[in-house]
DNA sequence: CATAATGGTTTCATTATTTGAAACTTGGTT
DNA sequence: AACCAAGTTTCAAATAATGAAACCATTATG
């Protein structure tokens, strides 16, 4: 009897509202069956409840589910309290003002990239990667820097786990090329990404460090290799260093106000 | 035997998740315990399933817990699916670059106002900085001229539920003044903000409605009474009801492609 | 037009999980 | 040392989840 959920009804309830999130469109109740490992009645029920709670909305039309907008109100409370975003906001600020181009913040979640906060550009380049977005550690380089100053048995477990999908001719492939680049990457201080996700698009990531070295997150710099090259992104290493070091700082010197009773918005 | 919370197990957990978001800030199990109608040891347990499920996340530093990063991974496909957002998104940036001026997206959700998109005045950020947060309907340009498009007896619970906060002078503080405001904004087919909700802030709003009549959503276009008054922002009437039209229409036409199997970025 | 198939919904006896009063542990205070 | 508060575990009783089977409503199919 091998417990594949793990925390009872809740657990599973929630493994049924990523697999609605991971169809990334609107899904019919049979197509949710034919992936998912509960039985028919079992599952309409989950699907049922969680459309009740509104963590599911429903289109009587097309009768299917998505995602629903409670988990928007959700998330924006995550956002401001468990993630650096908000202790990192001017500071992205003024590194997306003095470099003009794209920046990324990122944090690690498992074994994932989560984009946490982005500016665009001037000229926005529409592009993959948005915050709530994720994407995989290994061919980013935010995820990369970051899973550099990881502890190695984290490190270990991450690459076991990962399958190299290959998006580009410059995508890391092998888990032996992968610690060959963390390598380099710890060296360094910092990483790159050379078009290995997307081709023409190439970035430049430093990674946020507490002060105990533990890994907060990470800042990114993106451009295209029709605007400039991997050594003119190099170009931004001190300002992101220096970025990247305000923002660690504050991050440890943060904590939320002990006293404050909020004015609630709650009805 | 009076039923609070109904959906079983699943709806108290995420009872307890909207408890916890609602703090606003990182949260001790004993501050929880006081405000929740469960027992100590049934609480805890919601505590430390919602925990190792990612959905809340727990700092043993400081012993506190606040909602969990995969919220935000959800939301992201919540947003992208179940909102406006992303079939608006061109025409926003299109309205936002033609107006200089900060542009909101929401939705109507239960009786609240739920901003789901924003351009910033100056720089284009584009995210859950402010996508997310919820509001008061009767106080906020968006939120009144989406309650006055509603169904009447929508309008009778919302305003019979509602409890009126009065923010600045210039709050409407009764249901009659607030019926009134309604019956002018469908008069005119838009509405305002007089310094309503904030002093100082102003906005027009227009409402994006279905070819039906109903509901889909609001735009507005805010300022300052500093930078401009309620006749300058009249002004923008034109080119916000033309991209309310837009986005209606694509909103009407568009539909998930059905056949795709999309190239996953899951492991 | 009947009939079958598909996709969705409900029933109900069985089974497993949740529940919560009470007891216990831990770490800090007088 | 005794006390206290916050957090954690126990365990029998109460409750909710489960899923095989049956049912219903549409939409294909012979």
């Amino acid at each position: 009897m091998a417990r594949v959920t793990g925390d009872g009804t809740v657990g599973k309830a929630l493994e049924v509202l990523d697999q609605v999130a991971a169809f990334g469109r609107p899904v019919r109740f049979s197509e949710l069956l034919d992936k998912s490992p509960f039985p028919k009645p079992t599952l309409y029920r989950f699907v049922q409840t969680l459309t009740s709670q509104q963590m599911l909305s429903y289109d009587p039309e097309r009768q299917t589910y998505a995602p629903g907008v409670r988990l928007v109100r959700l998330a924006h409370a995550a956002w401001e309290q468990s993630t650096l975003a908000p202790i990192a906001r001017p500071h992205v600020d003024a590194l997306s003002k003095a470099v003009g181009e794209t920046v990324h913040l990122a944090q690690l979640d498992h074994a994932q990239v989560l984009y946490i906060d982005k500016r665009n550009a001037g000229n926005p380049v529409q592009m993959y990667s948005q915050a709530g977005k994720v994407g995989p550690a290994y061919c980013t380089g935010v995820g990369k820097v970051m899973l550099a100053f990881c502890d190695p048995k984290v490190i270990d477990s991450v690459i076991e786990q990962q399958s190299f999908h290959v998006f580009t001719p410059h995508t890391i492939a092998t888990p032996a090329a992968l610690r060959d680049e963390l390598a380099d990457i710890r060296a360094h201080g910092y990483g790159f990404d050379r078009e290995e996700h997307e081709p023409g698009i190439i970035c430049v990531a430093m990674p946020i460090l507490s002060d105990t070295g533990r890994v907060l997150g990470a800042l990114s710099v993106t451009s295209t290799t029709r605007r400039t090259n991997l050594a003119g992104l190099e170009a931004y290493v001190p300002i992101l260093q220096e970025t990247a070091n305000h923002i660690s700082q504050d991050a440890q010197n943060w904590s939320f106000p002990d006293y404050e009773t909020p004015e609630a918005t709650r009805i």
